[in-house]
DNA sequence: TCAAAAGTGTTAGTAGTACACCCATGC
DNA sequence: GCATGGGTGTACTACTAACACTTTTGA
């Protein structure tokens, strides 16, 4: 039994994940991942995912947003025999700083869509997981505020909409974003009488609201669907 | 390593899952989903899930909807020691006999609303992952095609309405559904010249489209209506 | 003929889009 | 002042909900 994690976060405006290198076979010198096995047969399998979290990433939990994505368990997806992986999707805010710590050197941050493409080759079945873990991003930002959990805990709504056309991989029109993610009561909340040093106007700041699922939901533009013929 | 089935069907227009009464400890006489461990270290996980499906259900997989709903492996939550539970959502089309097999004196088909309103305890944690496979169900008829899954492969609109009303829990405009279905290309197939023996006039008969995500959704009402009690 | 269910037309209210415009700041 | 991003108003369009109405069958 192991645990993989999808650590997704925004820099430089652009969604990126976090990769490990493999310093052992099997695929040695590759990137995956960030993951490893349970300690034993009693760990919890949460508990291990927030282990891993720590000792690869040097996230701590507490306010770091982590879910259950799925069950790896196909035989022949590890050389090694017989590996059945738990992934989790973890969303970190925008960390000033690259991770620093044991893993370091090996550690980094790259551009999904890079890794997505075929640039750049993954361990196992690492770069299905990842698709995986974006897919469920992108669709919970729809009904879900979790959004806000790529966002610092003070931000302004161009920040979050920075998120969302970053995930979703769109541009969207400040304006109407504006009034839409207001028109979601509970989403956000205003913090008064603060405000940010920046270009322009001085941007009202708010924080995450308690309101887990939103309606009305905020909807992706339509991606070309191709209808298939029926046969 | 075990597997879990929450299988849903649509039985007397409402949404019932199939349940087994437990012949052994622990929990012995409890009702709980069918399911089992795997048959030795080599055995998938999704094949282990298909072979409960056919021994204790007997249902084959050919065109069943069979999807992986998480997994559950918190320490305790079986008293025999650590086990973790990959769950499966699977969906049948109504089935006109009881299931009859193996099992068949301890198998049988619940109301949801049942189950879940307390009324019967389940064994482990099996009332949980009830609850998270309905609302898998009723997030998923939204955005894919799920509903016809619910049916036999050919059938009318009203049948499907009465689908998204049982798992939904509300009672649509059959006027506005009827619309709404055929407004989706490449939800509904028409299947040309043919009708079906009913009360009132015949309706159209349609098989399932290729298509699997709905654009756009067919979205739920936000403040349900309750369902009139019928029959 | 009537009852029942299928299917169509129409309309009012509402949500989403596009975009013109004003506001508050740094330089 | 001007540039830049924040925030507001508004018209237009598309979708939805509600419901009157017509069609096609069995009895």
């Amino acid at each position: 039994m192991a645990v993989d994690l999808v650590i997704l976060t925004l820099r430089s405006s652009k969604l990126q994940v976090l990769l490990v290198e493999r310093g052992v076979a099997p695929y040695s010198g590759l990137q995956a991942l960030p993951g490893g096995f349970l300690n034993n047969a009693a760990e919890d399998i949460e508990g291990a995912a927030h282990r891993e979290l720590s000792e690869e990433a040097h996230l701590d939990g507490a306010q770091l947003h982590l879910e259950q994505l799925g069950t790896y368990g196909k035989p022949g997806r590890d050389p090694r025999g017989r590996v059945i992986s738990v992934a989790y999707l973890a969303i970190a805010p925008s960390l000033p700083e690259p991770i620093a710590g044991t893993d370091a050197a090996s550690a980094s941050w790259r551009p999904v869509d890079d890794v997505l493409s075929g640039g750049l080759n993954l361990a196992f079945d690492h770069q299905q997981i990842l698709a995986d873990g974006v897919e469920r991003a992108r669709a919970k930002l729809e009904r879900t505020a979790l959004g806000t959990a790529f966002c610092p805990e003070i931000f302004t709504i161009s920040d979050l909409q920075k998120v969302y056309e970053a995930v979703w991989g769109v541009s969207l029109d400040p304006r109407n974003f504006y009034r839409k993610v207001q028109g979601v009561p509970g989403f956000l909340v205003p913090v008064e009488s603060t405000r940010r040093t920046t270009k322009g106007r001085p941007a009202r700041l708010y924080r995450a609201g308690t309101r887990a699922v939103l309606s009305p939901p905020l909807t992706r533009p339509e991606h070309p669907i191709p209808v298939e013929e029926e046969r």
